[in-house]
DNA sequence: GCAGACAGGTCCGAAAACGGCTAGTTGCGC
DNA sequence: GCGCAACTAGCCGTTTTCGGACCTGTCTGC
């Protein structure tokens, strides 16, 4: 994703470290750990830089988190707005929306669902750009032996989570 | 340029090598590395031969040069006649005066700047035919990714002027 | 006259490199 | 034989890199 003038974003913590939103007038656009990979470049240079947080999905994606964090929420209920990537792209971070909380999959389970399924390896890139962590679960794919194999936030991120949602004991 | 009668011209040293210019009426009209591409046929075979340095044009680019090299300049106020070459060509030596000494500029934002956005190979001929070096700062134009490129006065004086100026480390 | 040669830069296509993979094979130790 | 780890060779969309082709005004050499 490309961050732009027409989204707005803020900047909060949760128990993982810092978290960056960005929002577009349709939906929530990008959820970001501040120090992860692919973390568009508008938005490195920028620390701690924040908008007043008045736009209600910023405010409502605040709000979740802090019960998905509390333990007190498991699904999403948010506007998305999927912007930016190739179109094969959006057709994985669209499949990842369908794992449900506590539940996981390969990342041959997911080329195969978009019927593609020799493309393996460019799921496992296309799921590494995912722009909006947590919320679209791309911590719920896991290697086809049960690895973690990887996530741009880091490993352990990815394993808290999966705790978190009882994924993993 | 086309050295004639109407010139007078003189030679000197400086840190850099022997250098010849030459003066109309109406200023400064060359200055040349006794050792550099497109010396005028007119001076290369003189070798040494002096007037006597009396006109005061002669005697002020002298002076100020000396300043220059010993740090105490970085700007020349000389009167400059700027004859001989094509238009295109007078356009391109006139852009390069707009060159802040300590700053430098592409072969690319000359060729912009003076509405021939295309014409980008023309004006590294043109640069490359500056009747006056170092005052018509030629050697402030650096390819598009920095690199040096070239200098008719050789590449190693253009990087001595660069430092002398503050533009290179 | 005409055909190259230049103190560069842009564009475009092809090719190679690069991953948050995986199924298959091999080589161990029991 | 069996289980497990380590290695291999394909897999495929994306990104990066690289190499030509072309552009332009002037000069040089035929």
């Amino acid at each position: 994703m490309k961050f732009d003038a027409s989204m707005v974003h803020t900047t909060f913590s949760c128990p993982l470290g810092t978290v960056i939103i960005a929002a577009t007038r349709q939906g929530l656009a990008g959820l970001w750990f501040d120090d992860q990979r692919h973390l568009p470049a508008e938005l490195a240079g920028s620390p701690l830089w924040r908008a007043e947080p008045t736009h209600p999905v910023l405010v409502q994606t605040m709000a979740q988190i802090g019960e998905y964090f509390s333990g007190r929420r498991l699904a999403f209920e948010l506007p998305l707005d999927l912007v930016g990537g190739t179109a094969f792209q959006r057709s994985v971070w669209q499949a990842l929306l369908a794992i449900a909380p506590g539940k996981t999959a390969s990342y041959g389970d997911i080329s195969a669902g978009i019927g593609h399924r020799a493309a393996v390896r460019a799921v496992g890139a296309a799921v590494g750009r995912n722009p909006i962590s947590i919320i679209v679960p791309c911590h719920r794919v896991l290697g086809a032996s049960g690895a973690l194999t990887g996530y741009a936030g880091g490993l352990e991120r990815k394993k808290a989570l999966l705790k978190l949602e009882g994924a993993l004991p």
